[in-house]
DNA sequence: GCATAAAGCGAGCGAGCGATCGCTTTTTAT
DNA sequence: ATAAAAAGCGATCGCTCGCTCGCTTTATGC
């Protein structure tokens, strides 16, 4: 699978994603009719990450919301009751398409090592598709509020523990070696996170998300497979 | 080594820092005693810390900086010029403790397979005596002036470049095999930089710096050593 | 074409920000 | 004990922020 063949695939264009919005938040949001409410949604939330991923959300002001937008602070607050609010509405709805799209590109694989192969493609091609909205979540989490930060941290934890329970199926089946999965998912993680959080040193370079995916999935794969090596907590591998 | 022995040779204490940025600052310290100023220099690069990490830098006042610190509004001025100043400040002066201890640390190992684990290791016990100042400079680059985020970028190219000359180094002497030796130090960074950035995760699970060195340690030899996998970029390693 | 609803506007509000400065308290030296 | 120097103080300033609301403009239905 190559991104072109997952952006193809995926189907998730913005004005999907605003009309979710706007059905999960209909009666906080003034506008009546459904095209006008979603045209401004667009406006309001490409703007909104373009701006606080250049210079923080704390930081950019529901001033700067309006110029960029074209709209005025009178109109801005016809679809937001707070600037906190809409910080939450950002987050949490990229959130839920992000944890549907992730499901249904894994159901698809078949074997431990496949099924590797395929959740670090599906994690690194949704972070390409919405690398403004991860890079945000990344950065903002910890503005929220304390059960928004709880959720933000059980989604991290979600998507690892689905990295460890692959590795840990491929050990019992005897095809993957190492000391710790959980261990090793957190490594991986850190691998496909970086992606999205160093963009600007990968588009330097002119990295296809492609071949940085085919870099990943090799490391991963000498780490789960590696046979032999001392482990670092004083086991060795259970294989 | 140990992060116990690291940190018993490496002698990084706080009055040292201080000590070191009032030096550097001296003109625009207005307090004339050394003991004085050191010690609230601590109290001041302390509070920052804490409070910057935990609500973010913009959103800090220095109303909470004087709250937390038991300075006035007026005392903590005649420490720093302006609130941009003292991230300034911080953000220097942390870069060159720590550049410099990074390169004491490394001069001290021979060969290319124990150069690599000295540097994982270094890098480690590094961001661990130094944790909230890794996290400040993490998370605070993208709000500097354009200037100083140059800095910043240039900061982490440097660690990476030293990683992938060490890769580099170990292929030509034919004990390593990897594809792109850039790309094996991108990810091997990546690894590194995920133990300061989720230390609530690892420190919900009571893993050690030492443990999880040892685990980064496996994954960049599994990495670096894997012989014969299919190059993702198309060329098969220079082994 | 007109009445009504919907959408959009932006000057202005109070709050809280970074930063200042004339004054008081503490320390030091004699 | 006293004068000078150093350190510390916090009310106050100008400014910008998030947010509101009475008004104007645009779209819709008959």
């Amino acid at each position: 699978m190559t991104f072109a063949q997952f952006s193809r695939q995926a189907g998730l264009s913005r004005g999907d994603i605003c009309r979710e919005i706007l059905a999960s938040h209909r009666e906080s949001i003034k506008a009546k009719k459904e095209a006008t409410a979603v045209k401004n949604l667009e406006l309001i939330f490409d703007a909104t990450l373009a701006l606080a991923n250049q210079k923080g959300f704390q930081a950019m002001t529901v001033r700067d919301l309006s110029r960029a937008t074209g709209l005025s602070m009178g109109a801005l607050y016809d679809y937001f009751t707070s600037k906190e609010e809409l910080l939450e509405m950002v987050l949490s709805t990229g959130r839920r398409v992000v944890m549907r799209l992730l499901e249904k590109g894994l159901q698809e694989a078949e074997g431990p090592v496949e099924q590797l192969r395929s959740a670090i493609r599906t994690h690194l091609f949704l972070s390409e598709a919405m690398q403004p909205f991860f890079f945000f979540a990344y950065m903002e989490a910890r503005h929220l509020g304390e059960e928004q930060k709880e959720r933000a941290k059980q989604s991290e934890l979600a998507t690892e523990r689905l990295l460890a329970e692959i590795i840990q199926r491929g050990v019992k089946a005897g095809l993957m070696a190492t000391a710790d999965h959980q261990m090793a998912a957190a490594l991986i993680k850190a691998m496909l996170q970086d992606w999205y959080l160093k963009r600007w040193k990968y588009a330097k370079r002119r990295l296809s998300v492609d071949r940085y995916a085919g870099f990943v999935e090799q490391a991963a794969l000498a780490l789960c497979l590696a046979p032999g090596l001392p482990s670092p907590c004083g086991e060795t591998s259970k294989s």
